[in-house]
RNA sequence: GCCCCUGUAGCUCAAUGGACAGAGCAGUGGCCUUCUAAGCCAUUGGUUGUGGGUUCGAUUCCUGCCAGGGGCGCCA
C-alpha cells in the first residue's frame, strides 16, 4: 500500500550507502514498526553491518559489534534523511530505522481507497493466469463426515485467495463414484434393500446403507463372490446393474450438493473416477509400449519402477502399481489419465491437488510417473496436503468404524446451538431473520477452526471446542461487522464525503487504520504460501483492533468532524471485515 | 529397514532469521441509565521436547537424540 515511498526512501537509502562506502543489499525488507501509539514502516542494518564486517575482516580495522555498527548506520541515515515529505518523524532504534507516517495523509488516503474500492478492496487486478483446483473428491455410496470438511474449506478458500490474487481459477471435483465401495453398496441394496429409496436424510441413510453392507460382509466373508459377480457385471456394462448405479449415485450426488449449497462452495468443472478409467486403461497401455511400465500380467500387476526409471541409487519414489493383475484399474490409473484430461482441456499455469497427507508419496509418484513420460506440464502439477480430523483421543474418522461425526449433525447443531443465542440476544426479529443468521454463525464456527491453523497440523474435532463461539472464531469477527453496521445505520445519513482528520488520531483509529491498509500484501502472502490462516490472523487482528475503537472512540456523539471522520472510518472496516470473511468463505450479518 | 510431518503457557493455537515469544479458552478481579456485553480492561501462567552446530542474531535453518502421528508393489 506504500511502495512509493518506501521506493523513495530506498532509493536515498542507496544514495547514503554509496557516500559512505557501504555494502549494498539486493533489497530491503520492510515491516511494519511494532506498534505503540503510532504508524510507520522499519527496516533494520544488521545485514549490512555484518556484511561489512565480513568485507573488512582481512583489513587491519576495528569495527564495532555488528548489533551497535547497525545502530551507528540508523542514526546516521536517521541525520541524512531527517524528516521526508509524508513522514511525521524518523528515529533510529536497537539497529532499526523507524519512520512514522504523517497520519493525517495517510489515515484519510487507506480509508478513501477502501470506500472507492469496496467489495474489491484487498484484492490485486487479473494476471490472465489459469490455475486449478482440484478439491473435496467425496466417494458416492459413502458417509459425508466432518474429516471431509477440511479439504472442502480448505480448498475453497484456497480458490477465494487466489481468484483475490488475480488468478483465474478452475474449481474442479472429482467423484469417486466407482470402485468396490460402491459395489459392495448395490450388493446389499439389490439384496436386501431393492425399491428402497432414501429418506429425507439422504447422505445419512447412504452412509447407513454403506456401513450395513460392510457389516454383513465381515459376518460372511463368503457373500464377497456375489459382490465380485456385480462388479464383473458392471465392467461389463450390465444395463440392470449401470442403471442402478446412476440411479443410486446420483442421491448421493444430490446429497452432496445440499451440503455444498449450505457451506457456499461451489464447482466448475466436476470429474469422476468412472470417467477417468478408459482413458487411464489406455494411458497404462502407453507406457508399456513406451518402455516406462511393466507388465507382470498374470502373475503380478503393471508397475512404474520409478528409481531405476530415474537412475536413482537410493529409493526415494519406490514402485507405483498402475493397473491390478486383473486389469481392473487403480486410483493411479485414473489419476495419470486425469491429469492429461485437465491439461487438455485447460491451459494450466498450475494444477492444484487438495488432498489429505497421506496421499504425498501417491501424489509425487504419479507426477513423477508423468514427467519420465515425457509430459512438460507434469512440473506443474503440485500436492497441497492437508491433516486429518481426528476424534480426541487420536481416534480416525471412519465410517466402517462408526467413528464418525456427520456433517449434516455438526452443522444442524452448530446453527441450533447459534439460533439459540440470536433468541436471546434479539428476540424480536423476523424468525426468518433469526434462521438467517443463526446459518451464518452456525456455518462461521465451522469454518474457522479448520481454516486458522496449519494445514499440515492435525485437528482433534472437539465438541465443545467447535460449539464455542466466543474469542478466536469467527463469530467474533462477524460481531465486529455487526457493531459497524450498527453505527452507520443509527447515523441516519450516507458515509461522509472524504476529508482529512482535524484531530489528532487516538492510538486505536491509527492502529485499526494500520490494520485496513495490510489486507492486500496479505491476500498475495497468503495465495502464494497457501496459508488461509494469514488471513484469519488478519481478519481477528482487524476485528480485535475495531473492539478497542468501539470502546475507546465514540462516534456518534463526537463533534461534527471527528464524526465524519470515524464514520469514514467505521464504513471502512465493515468493507475490509466483510471482504475479509468473503475470503473465508464465512457471510457476515448486518445484525446478530 | 527407508521416507515424511509434528513437538511453543494447564488446554487449543499464533509468531516474512530480527525489537520484550503473542492470542483465545480455562482461573482470578473489574466494566452495561453512553454507538449491540457474541464485547472491553486488568491479572495469573514460558529453560519454545532435548544436546550440539551455522549466524551479529534461531521458535524459525542444519544435525544427533527423545516422544507422538503418517506413508512405503495390486486400498482410496
Amino acid at each position: 500500500m506504500f511502495e512509493t515511498e518506501q521506493k523513495i526512501i530506498e532509493k536515498k537509502i542507496q544514495d547514503y550507502y554509496r557516500d559512505n562506502s557501504l555494502p549494498e543489499l539486493d533489497e530491503f525488507k520492510w515491516v511494519p514498526v511494532p506498534f505503540s501509539g503510532e504508524w510507520g514502516i522499519s527496516t533494520s542494518f544488521f545485514q549490512t553491518a555484518a556484511l561489512e564486517a565480513r568485507q573488512r575482516a582481512n583489513i587491519e580495522q576495528k569495527l564495532p559489534p555488528v548489533p551497535q555498527r547497525a545502530q551507528e548506520i540508523a542514526a546516521g541515515l536517521a541525520d541524512y534523511l531527517g524528516t521526508p515529505a509524508g513522514f511525521s518523524r524518523v528515529e533510529a532504534v536497537k539497529g532499526y530505522i523507524n519512520l512514522y507516517f504523517s497520519t493525517e495523509v495517510y489515515s484519510a488516503r487507506v480509508i478513501d481507497l477502501v470506500l472507492e474500492r469496496g467489495q474489491s478492496f484487498g484484492c490485486s487486478a487479473p494476471n490472465d493466469k489459469l490455475v486449478m483446483v482440484e478439491f473435496s473428491q467425496p466417494n458416492t455410496h459413502k458417509a459425508f463426515h466432518v474429516a471431509h470438511l477440511r479439504s472442502m474449506i480448505y480448498g475453497d478458500v484456497l480458490c477465494r485467495l487466489m481468484e483475490c490474487a488475480g488468478y483465474g481459477v478452475v474449481r474442479a471435483n472429482y467423484y469417486g463414484d466407482i470402485g468396490l465401495h460402491v459395489i459392495k453398496w448395490l450388493w446389499n441394496y439389490i439384496k436386501y434393500h431393492a425399491g428402497e429409496r432414501p429418506t429425507e436424510d439422504a447422505t445419512r441413510w447412504m452412509g447407513d446403507m454403506y456401513a450395513e453392507a460392510t457389516r454383513r460382509l465381515e459376518e460372511n466373508p463368503d457373500l464377497e463372490s456375489e459382490v465380485r459377480d456385480i462388479y464383473a457385471r458392471w465392467d461389463e456394462g450390465d444395463p440392470e446393474v449401470v442403471a442402478l448405479w446412476q440411479e443410486t449415485r446420483q442421491w448421493s450426488l444430490d446429497g452432496f450438493q445440499s451440503m455444498y449449497d449450505i457451506l457456499d462452495i461451489h464447482f466448475d468443472r466436476v470429474y469422476s473416477n468412472s470417467e477417468a478409467e478408459k482413458p487411464g486403461k489406455l494411458f497404462v497401455d502407453e507406457l508399456i509400449e513406451n518402455g516406462i511400465a511393466e507388465d507382470e500380467r498374470p502373475e503380478g500387476p503393471v508397475i512404474v519402477r520409478i528409481d531405476d526409471q530415474l537412475g536413482l541409487e537410493k529409493e526415494k519414489y519406490r514402485v507405483l502399481v498402475i493397473l491390478r493383475s486383473d486389469g481392473t484399474a487403480l486410483y493411479s490409473t485414473e489419476d495419470l489419465a486425469l491429469a492429461r484430461i485437465k491439461f487438455r482441456e485447460y491451459p494450466l499455469e498450475k494444477s492444484f491437488y487438495v488432498v489429505d497427507v497421506r496421499q504425498s508419496l501417491h501424489f509425487q509418484q504419479v507426477f513423477k510417473t508423468l514427467e519420465i513420460a515425457g509430459y512438460p506440464w507434469a512440473t506443474k502439477c503440485k500436492h497441497l496436503p492437508y491433516e486429518l480430523v481426528n476424534l480426541p483421543g487420536n481416534v480416525v474418522m471412519a465410517s466402517r468404524e462408526g467413528t464418525v461425526v456427520l456433517l449434516e449433525d455438526l452443522i444442524r447443531e452448530s446453527t441450533s446451538r447459534a439460533l439459540e443465542l440470536v433468541e436471546q440476544k434479539n428476540p424480536q426479529l423476523a424468525s426468518e431473520k433469526k434462521e438467517e443468521i443463526a446459518r451464518a454463525v452456525g456455518i462461521g464456527a465451522i469454518k474457522f477452526p479448520l481454516l486458522s491453523r496449519e494445514s499440515k497440523k492435525v485437528v482433534t474435532f472437539d465438541w465443545e471446542q467447535a460449539l464455542d463461539f466466543n474469542g478466536q472464531a469467527a463469530p467474533y469477527i462477524q460481531y465486529a461487522h455487526v457493531r459497524a453496521n450498527s453505527i452507520l445505520s443509527r447515523s441516519m445519513q450516507p458515509i461522509p464525503a472524504p476529508l482529512l482528520p482535524q484531530h489528532v488520531l487516538e492510538p486505536s483509529e491509527v492502529e485499526l487504520i494500520d490494520y485496513l491498509s495490510r489486507m492486500s500484501a496479505e491476500v498475495v502472502r497468503a495465495s502464494e504460501e497457501f496459508k488461509p490462516l494469514i488471513i484469519t490472523n488478519l481478519a481477528y487482528n482487524t476485528a480485535r483492533v475495531f473492539n478497542e475503537f468501539y470502546m475507546n472512540c465514540p462516534v456518534l456523539k463526537a463533534e461534527p468532524h471527528i464524526r465524519d471522520f470515524r464514520l469514514r472510518l467505521v464504513a471502512a472496516t465493515k468493507q475490509v471485515l466483510a471482504n475479509e470473511l468473503d475470503l473465508l468463505g464465512i457471510s457476515a450479518p448486518e445484525i446478530m
